[in-house]
This record gives structure tokens, C-alpha cells and sequence, in this order.
RNA sequence: GCCCCUGUAGCUCAGUGGAGAGAGCAAAGGAUUCCUAAUCCUUGGGCCGCAGGUUCGAUUCCUGCCAGGGGCGCCA
């Protein structure tokens, strides 16, 4: 099986001879005894004719030391001393002055060793070191189903937890509700007038209707049809639901703005549910002004001076204090609080809670409004820096090349619900996870809908399904888990090394991601990896054939035909059918040689399956056994 | 006017301070006696928006310009 490979810990041992080398040709007196700063970096090169790993540093260097950098990489070469029991095998100088390192056959190999050990958790890391993230994503006001760019907000928002957790952070999920203020209002005099336009006569509802204000629909009212069931839904309440009908108009709206948002409010966490996104704490913009954190945070930013009236209103400091482009309200004119007060609220309890990182997930149209709130953390004595915001650029979505149009408020949009119902779930969360989120997005309805090889999301749970597939027929053999025995020397095809490298890589691909907070790096190496097995599939039997197995029945001329069945499998001319010493029963069926080869083959197709399973795990993307 | 995002193949987009710049789609043609053809192979196709700068080296970093999208409220 071979030793536990870590990539990590290679690149560092690399790193280290090549300063230990430089360290050789100070003392010979070849390069200066000071050396400026240097960084030494070890990649994986582009090209598998560059060698496995690769460093650059000769070429860093070159200029402070006068030297051709060719010239350079070929005495750093010569002077670094290889370990002749360790992985390397050989270092060379190439091209314009990079050092190639060359590992030993086996190497690769051995990562599926640590795959098989290390199973669903391969990838993980302790990047986060246990620190506590809280990101915040969706929030949309309960003024209507969430749309597709919601659902974007969404899918990045639920995957990053997903990615920032499996790298040694402790995650938490928190959505948003801001329900008051004036959107919630205008639902509710959008509901009552459209209740009091459709269900007048005839509702069983008379004396009600007959005791309520007259509400006009207002002009910037809501459209969608969702409006229509909100009304009709009105006539279901009991008796004690409405208002005395001698109190304002004012209290009418607002009693059915809260009726309509808190069923709004059901429905969003309805579709999420269904779109895979749970969230740890659902926390509500009303729930903070009740528990008197608005008034409270007013109160410090004023004891700390950054609080001014003026025209009547009561506004935050931004300009002077912190260099922004204008001072804020907080305290409107008519004594309301706007929204960024209690923003202001939220934001304090995050940082007071102990999060170490905050992470908010906001709409790009949100990206004029993340000054003032630095400012405002800055002004509380937070570290702004620790506020990370990834803003969702818009999705474009599309219909048979035709741009459908997302708005609100014209009722004229595409919901999440009806999209997942549409293209399903998976293909709704790869497609919005295929970009960066502060890039535009087009979305394809119709190619996402597509069950066929052209629809990416199809491509790679097709791979995870043939792995299972692939082991489901070993198992009709005779042949499963666990093995033997599996000589990982006998993965030599170039296709097979590439596999070996690519999963490798995959440690440091997640820990990156999460580093730099874009999970969309995941769907681009998932695909890449999925087509190096789809090709490789197609290339090399992983099972031993059912010709060879009747010819070695047979018992006769069985070697020039096995060798010649096997010409295009480098590897396999190789093998010499050396005897294996378990005992099993089902070898007796196998010739030897083919039994170990497909041994190594099958761990390797399954340490694929494992890493695809935790690419799509991260993603919240199923991997399906059979499609 | 100011701010953010984007500009890479016919289309949609990845990618990278380095070694002939990648994928999918679209177009054309091909591949299955045995592990799923939801797959694979072949073929064309590119001033990496433009101009400077930094660098041994720029498609990548910086500046300016051009083009597209979005934002600049006592809305949320």
C-alpha cells in the first residue's frame, strides 16, 4: 500500500532542499553569503513533460544575483542532494531557468492509500483552526418567493459553509429577516386591497369587510400572483385574526403586512428546504428591535460622539470619522429607524457573539452600502477587517436564447421554486456554482434541463455513478473490497498518473477555495477530473475481460492473446504473472497478474468516487449510485 | 460625475507573474463482441478589449482609455 502521502508536506521537503542547496553554494562561495528574501514555491507544473513538481526561485533570484536564471537553476540542480530512500527521484533545470523535480514511480500511487484511509474525509484540513464564521446569505425581505438570484445567494452561500467547515472552521448559517418598515407595509396594503377588490361580496366575510378602512392598491404595490393567494387566503382566518374594525387604517395594513410576510416568510424556508439549504438560526430585523439592541447601539455611537442632528433627523458621522462619501441616517425625521440602524444592531450582536468571521453574502446592487457598515463596525470598536461581503452579481437568465426578465415587482419572475421544479435541484446548484459570484451568470433554462452529455452537472454524477457501477460488476465477479492486497506500482499509464496527480491536488485545491472563499473552483476541477476517468474508461478495462478469462479457461495460448489484447495498455505488457500468495477462492478464476491489476485499478476508480463524492458533498450536489 | 463587476475561440465561460493559452457548446466526421454510448476520439478555430508602466518575463499586477452590466435615497 505504501506509505501515507501528503502533497503538503512534499512541497515543504522540497522547499527545503532547495534552500539547503542555496545554503551549499554560499559555503563553496559560488553565491553571495547574503541572499535577499526569497520565497521558494513549489507548483504543480502545467505540463506533465515538466515534471511532477516544479519551483521557479532561480528565476527570483537570478536578477539580485547577476546570474542567467538557466544558469542559476542548473548549480541550485547540482548542488541539491537527494535523498536516495525518499520520494524523488530526480531534479533537473528546464526550460528558461525552472527546477523540475521528478518523483519515483510509486509516489503517486500512494495517495490512494491515504484516500482509502482517510475516505469521506480526504480534503478536509484544519485551515480554519476551529475559528468561528458566521455567514449570513440570502435575507431577502418576505415580500415575495425568493427569484433565481436569490438562488444563486443561496447555492454559494450554503456550499462556502459547506467548504469553510470541512477546512477547520466552525460554521454558522444565519438568515436575515427584515420585516419592518415600509416593504412590509406596502405587502400588506398590496394584500388588503386586492382582498377588498376580489372577495368583497359573498365571502361569508361581510361584517368584517363592512368594518374595514378602504385601501386603495398602491401604486408601487406588489404584483405577483402570490398577492392573489395571500388575499384569498385571508378569507380562512378566524373571527379574532382582524382588527377592531374601528382602529386605523394604519393598523389594518400593518396586521396584514405581518400575516403576509410571516406566510411569505413559510414559503421561502419551504423553498430552500427543498433547494438543500438549512440554516442554523432564521433571525428577524423585529426580533432585534425588540430585544431594545437598536436603541442600545444608538445609544453607545452617541456616547462615542458619532451621532449628529440635523434637519431634524438623526444621522451617523460617516464622512468625518471614516472618509465616506456622505453621513447616514439612522433616525429618520418622522422618529422612524431606518434599516441601516438596525443593521448597525445585527452586525454588533455578530461581533459580540464571538465570531471570529463574518461573512455576508449580498447582492451586488448591496456594494455602495458596505462602507458605512465598516464604518459603522469600525465606530463600535470592531475590526472591519474580520467582515468579509461576497457580492452575488445578477443572474441572466434565459429562455430559449430569450433574456427572461426577473423583476419583482412587475410579478414578471422566475421563482427558485419554479426553477428547481424545472431543472431539479443538482443542476440548479452546479450551474449557479459554475462561475464566480461577482461575475454575471447566464443561465441556460433550457440547456440545464437537457439530461444529456452537453449538461455538465449530468457529466460528473456520471462519473461517481460509474465507479458504482464499475464495483458492482466486481462484486458479480467474485471481486470486493477489501483486497488483498494492491500493488499501486502497477498504475504506470500516463492516463493513470494524471488521475493520481489530479487527486492529489485536491487537499490543497479545497483549502485554497476556502481560503480565498470561492467554491467555484470545485466544479471546474470536478469536471476536469471527471473527464480524465470518463477518457481513461473508455481507454483500459478495469475489470479483468471476460476473453481473457475464456482463454485462460481454455487453457491454451492464452499469453501472445492476453499480450495482444493489451497493446494499447502499456502497463499491463509489463506484468509478469508472478504469484500472489492469498488464498482466495475467486483467483483461482483469475490469472494473477490481471487480479493485481485490477486490484490497483479498482482503488484507484474508487478512490475517484470518493474524491468526486466530496466535491459534490461540498457543492450540496448528490452523487447519485446509478443513473 | 463617483464607485463595484465584467471584457480570453463563433457562443457561454474557466485559468495563470513564467515553459506552444483551456473546457463545454456549436460545426464536420468517426468509435460499442465484455466494466452504463448520460461515454470517447479526430478536425478546424485566439492581437487573452486598447495603450502605456512595473518585471529577467504580463493574458495575469498597476495606471489611463474604450465597451457592457449594476450601484450611488430621511428605500430595504
Amino acid at each position: 500500500m505504501g506509505s501515507q502521502f501528503d502533497l503538503e508536506i512534499l512541497r515543504e521537503k522540497i522547499a527545503g532542499l532547495i534552500r539547503d542547496a542555496l545554503a551549499r553554494g554560499q559555503a563553496e562561495g559560488s553565491i553571495p553569503a547574503e541572499l535577499p528574501e526569497y520565497e521558494v514555491t513549489i507548483e504543480l507544473p502545467r505540463r506533465s513533460e515538466f515534471g511532477d513538481l516544479a519551483c521557479n526561485v532561480a528565476f527570483r533570484l537570478a536578477g539580485k544575483l547577476r546570474m542567467p536564471p538557466r544558469k542559476l537553476a542548473e548549480k541550485i540542480a547540482a548542488w541539491i542532494e537527494l535523498d536516495p530512500e525518499g520520494e524523488l527521484d530526480r531534479v533537473e533545470a528546464a526550460g528558461g531557468g525552472f527546477l523540475n523535480f521528478l518523483l519515483k514511480k510509486r509516489v503517486w500511487g500512494s495517495v490512494l492509500g491515504r484516500i482509502q484511509k482517510e475516505r469521506g474525509a480526504y480534503g478536509d484540513s484544519s485551515l480554519g483552526a476551529g475559528q468561528r464564521v458566521m455567514i449570513e446569505f440570502v435575507s431577502a425581505n418576505p415580500t415575495g418567493p425568493l427569484h433565481v438570484g436569490h438562488g444563486r445567494g443561496a447555492a454559494v452561500g450554503d456550499s462556502l459553509a459547506n467548504l469553510l467547515s470541512v477546512s477547520g472552521f466552525q460554521v454558522w448559517k444565519e438568515y436575515y429577516i427584515n420585516n419592518v418598515g415600509r416593504q412590509i407595509n406596502l405587502l400588506g396594503q398590496s394584500v388588503l386591497a386586492r382582498f377588498q377588490e376580489r372577495f368583497y361580496p359573498g365571502s361569508g366575510l361581510d361584517e368584517i369587510i363592512n368594518g374595514m378602512p378602504a385601501v386603495e392598491f398602491p401604486a408601487d404595490g406588489y404584483q405577483g400572483s402570490y398577492i392573489l393567494d395571500l388575499a384569498r387566503n385571508l378569507t380562512k382566518q378566524p373571527a379574532d385574526f382582524w382588527p377592531p374594525p374601528e382602529r386605523a387604517r394604519e393598523e389594518w395594513i400593518r396586521a396584514i403586512g405581518v400575516y403576509a410576510g410571516q406566510s411569505v416568510l413559510q414559503g421561502i424556508k419551504d423553498d430552500l428546504e427543498r433547494f438543500g439549504v438549512v440554516f442554523d438560526r432564521w433571525v428577524s430585523e423585529e426580533e432585534i428591535y425588540r430585544s431594545g439592541k437598536v436603541d442600545q447601539v444608538l445609544a453607545e455611537l452617541e456616547k462615542k460622539d458619532y451621532l449628529e442632528k440635523r434637519e431634524g433627523a438623526t444621522w451617523f458621522k460617516s464622512k468625518d470619522a471614516f472618509g465616506e462619501e456622505k453621513d447616514r441616517v439612522l433616525i429618520r425625521s418622522t422618529g422612524e429607524k431606518t434599516y441601516f440602524a438596525s443593521d448597525i444592531a445585527y452586525h454588533r450582536e455578530k461581533f459580540a457573539r464571538g465570531f471570529d468571521q463574518i461573512v455576508n453574502i449580498w447582492g451586488s446592487d448591496h456594494h455602495g452600502y458596505i462602507p458605512r457598515v465598516r464604518a459603522a463596525i469600525q465606530a463600535l470598536g470592531y475590526p472591519a477587517e474580520n467582515l468579509k461581503v461576497i457580492l452575488i452579481q445578477f443572474v441572466n437568465l434565459l429562455r430559449a436564447g430569450k433574456p427572461v426578465s426577473m423583476s419583482t415587482r412587475s410579478g414578471e419572475f422566475i421563482t427558485l421554486a419554479e426553477l428547481v421544479a424545472e431543472v431539479g435541484r443538482d443542476a440548479a446548484r452546479f450551474f449557479f456554482l459554475f462561475r464566480k459570484a461577482d461575475s454575471h451568470l447566464d443561465f441556460d433554462l433550457e440547456l440545464a434541463k437537457k439530461q444529456a452529455p452537453e449538461n455538465p452537472v449530468y457529466y460528473v454524477q456520471y462519473a461517481h455513478a460509474r465507479v458504482a457501477s464499475i464495483r458492482e460488476e466486481a462484486r458479480r465477479m467474485g471481486i470486493s473490497f477489501p483486497f488483498p492486497e494492491w500493488d499501486l506500482g502497477l498504475l504506470t499509464l500516463p492516463e493513470e498518473q494524471v488521475l493520481l496527480r489530479q487527486m492529489a491536488w485536491f487537499p490543497n485545491l479545497v483549502r485554497e477555495s476556502a481560503r480565498a472563499l470561492e467554491p467555484h473552483h470545485l466544479t471546474a476541477y470536478l469536471l476536469e477530473l471527471a473527464g480524465n476517468f470518463h477518457r481513461y474508461y473508455h481507454d483500459h478495462r478495469v475489470l479483468p475481460s471476460k476473453k481473457t478469462r475464456e482463454v485462460q479457461r481454455s487453457g491454451e495460448g492464452q499469453r501472445s492473446k492476453v499480450e495482444g489484447q493489451s497493446q494499447n495498455d502499456r502497463g499491463e505488457k509489463d506484468l509478469e504473472p508472478e504469484k500472489i500468495s492469498n488464498q482466495d477462492e475467486r483467483e483461482r478464476n483469475f490469472e494473477p497478474g490481471e487480479l493485481k491489476l485490477t486490484y490497483a485499478r479498482l482503488a484507484l476508480c474508487d478512490s475517484i468516487q470518493v474524491v468526486i463524492k466530496k466535491g459534490l458533498d461540498i457543492l450540496g450536489i448528490q452523487a447519485p449510485e446509478k443513473m
